[in-house]
DNA sequence: ACTTAGCACTCAAACGTATGGAGTGCTAAA
DNA sequence: TTTAGCACTCCATACGTTTGAGTGCTAAGT
């Protein structure tokens, strides 16, 4: 059932508001408002009947009304709008990160996050199985001593030394090296396996003392396939009244801590920004805290996160313009400093 | 002045009780302890005293009293003593970490100190600069990329991918290699700069074009001499009566995320264990805050520093305990993953 | 000269009570 | 359907009182 125009306009003086104040939010008061012309009595009618429908909530009998989630919910979907032009706000200190490595550049980006929004936040690398290799190479160090090179298509190289035992000649490792790089590039990253590695070896007809080798690549290429997740500002989740409560931050900031690996949707298709209200988080410890997120893109081949975490009560319309901008300005830094440079 | 023994009697009682109590201690409860024989007006004789010689302080009249930041100070150089065996604590833990890349590592070792100790941990990398390098690579990609892997003698092998402009032969960057190796291994990594390398460049009468690549080699070899500095649980600080006020939480918190670098006392030699009390910290922020630091080694090499971070009240006896029992077990740990491997 | 019992004094914390005020829900009239 | 009026609820705040742990000082005891 839709809500007729009168309910949310009072639903969304309500949200606007106690986002605001942080205070319960009462029928006088938004009778003052000048386009809400009723009387507080017509008001407190439609109050009580949005509270039977599930969107607002009353801490005890003689006190405001607050947003419940679902309150926000229809207040992000339909009632905010977006804000016009606060997106760039940022994107020159953002532009002036000079950082080559990319786990190292998002955790800046992160820091950056907190100091624009006052938000704890929270980003991920992303995950680049999807890349494709470009070149594979084995270079000899000693007698039983390789070091191992990937490149992807993106031009990130991540090497790894190994250790072989005596008795696998350089040779082999170069003949090796060779088949490999005739049959394995241009594939994605996570298609390799230490087992498809030792098909193709066997079929060179290769000494099975490279075994080690192929466990070790295998573990190089994984950790393509992990993505970091970083937290900065924790602190200034204290700043809000909802946390004065120190039980609950910390309860929140043990959570957030933990293993913030959980913290990111990655079964989600996140298009442009995605906002998750209290216990649509899903965690019992989440759901007093809202967490809105903007992906970021790698070129076509990965995809990461920027998002925030703050009690339910936040001015997602701002908020979420702001990491949509903020993320635009990233995907420009990146392809600047990564994809760009190998053309 | 040497302190009389009796009042050293009293002042450790006094530390005791209150890093357990975190209560103001009085003159009854301490003359109610069987190895204080003394009435309690004496007992208040001596902490009036003790009081005036700077080592307790007053809440306020009528409170009891707590250690001051020079009352902890002696209590740590003199009174506390050692504690036994607890030091073995967390090592099993320890040893089954898998993490190959040292830095990752070390991060997984601040998460464990964090459960270990229940305090929030400050973790940092070694720095690495007197490392020797072992060799020195570059791989050819294609006409104008390549990637450089410089090998230490630690065998934390680390890569980077560089462009050239085009009229780079393969034969110049070939014989470029060559006569870096013959010239530049075995030398600290500290030592190697790119106009050093450039110099060399010039001695075997190579191409100017080749100066990216002693940029962008400057640069990869300053990596090992960055530090990063892990900050973990800081969720544990809210646990403390003393930061039941928020203002003070997140005034240390916020400091604390700020700038993590600061708070590792690099200047200062560390051996085994240091305790730093309140106001010896430095930093305003950390003059109500101690801190304890355990230095770990990769080989000769390097060191780097695992901590924790907490209210001045601690069990400064129990705490450094453990962690010098952890930094000894990472060592062990250490060596076996890095330094053990290439042997 | 040191130790100790005794006592007046201080002050924070805890508790109970009263008061104010913002807000609601309901009723009845417009 | 809207609105004025009113009784009722309940939190927040302030205030006064009490409680008790602790001190500092004095005077007596060893």
């Amino acid at each position: 059932m839709e809500l007729s125009e009168r309910k949310k306009q009072i639903l969304k003086a309500i949200i606007g508001d106690y986002i605001r104040t942080a205070e319960p939010i009462g029928s006088k008061t938004l009778a003052a408002r000048p386009e809400l012309s009723f009387s507080s009595a017509t008001i407190r009618n439609e109050m009580s009947e949005l509270e039977d429908l599930g969107y607002l909530e009353k801490p005890h009998t003689s006190a405001g009304r607050i947003p419940s989630p679902l309150g926000y919910r229809l207040y992000v979907d339909e009632l905010m709008g977006t804000p016009d032009q606060l997106e760039e706000l940022g994107t020159d200190q953002l532009m002036q990160l000079k950082v080559r490595e990319l786990d190292r550049l998002i955790q800046e980006v992160g820091k950056l996050v907190t100091n624009l929004t006052e938000y704890t936040s929270v980003t991920s690398t992303p995950v680049l199985q999807r890349t494709l290799l470009r070149q594979f190479e084995i270079v000899p160090i000693d007698q039983t001593s390789f070091v191992l090179v990937v490149v992807p298509e993106t031009g990130s190289v991540r090497s790894k030394m190994v250790h072989t035992v005596a008795g696998v000649s350089k040779d082999e490792v170069e003949l090796l090296t060779y088949v490999l790089n005739q049959t394995l590039t241009g594939i994605p990253l996570s298609s390799i396996t230490s087992a498809r590695f030792d098909i193709v070896r066997r079929a060179a007809g290769l000494s099975a003392l490279l075994g080690p080798i192929a466990e070790y690549m295998a573990e190089l290429i994984e950790s393509f396939g992990t993505q970091q997740v970083f937290l900065e500002g924790e602190s200034k989740l204290l700043r809000f009244p909802e946390y004065r409560d120190i039980q609950k931050a910390q309860a929140l900031l043990d959570y957030l801590g933990e293993d913030s690996g959980k913290l990111i949707p990655l079964h989600k298709k996140i298009d442009g920004v995605q906002i998750m209200i209290g216990p649509e988080n899903g965690s019992n410890a989440l759901s007093n805290a809202s967490m809105i997120y903007a992906k970021y893109d790698i070129g076509e081949i990965g995809q990461g996160v920027i998002g925030i975490v703050g009690p339910t009560r936040m001015d997602y319309a701002k908020l979420s313009a702001q990491l949509a901008g903020f993320a635009k300005g990233l995907n420009r830094l990146i392809a600047k400093t990564f994809l760009d440079e190998h053309k």
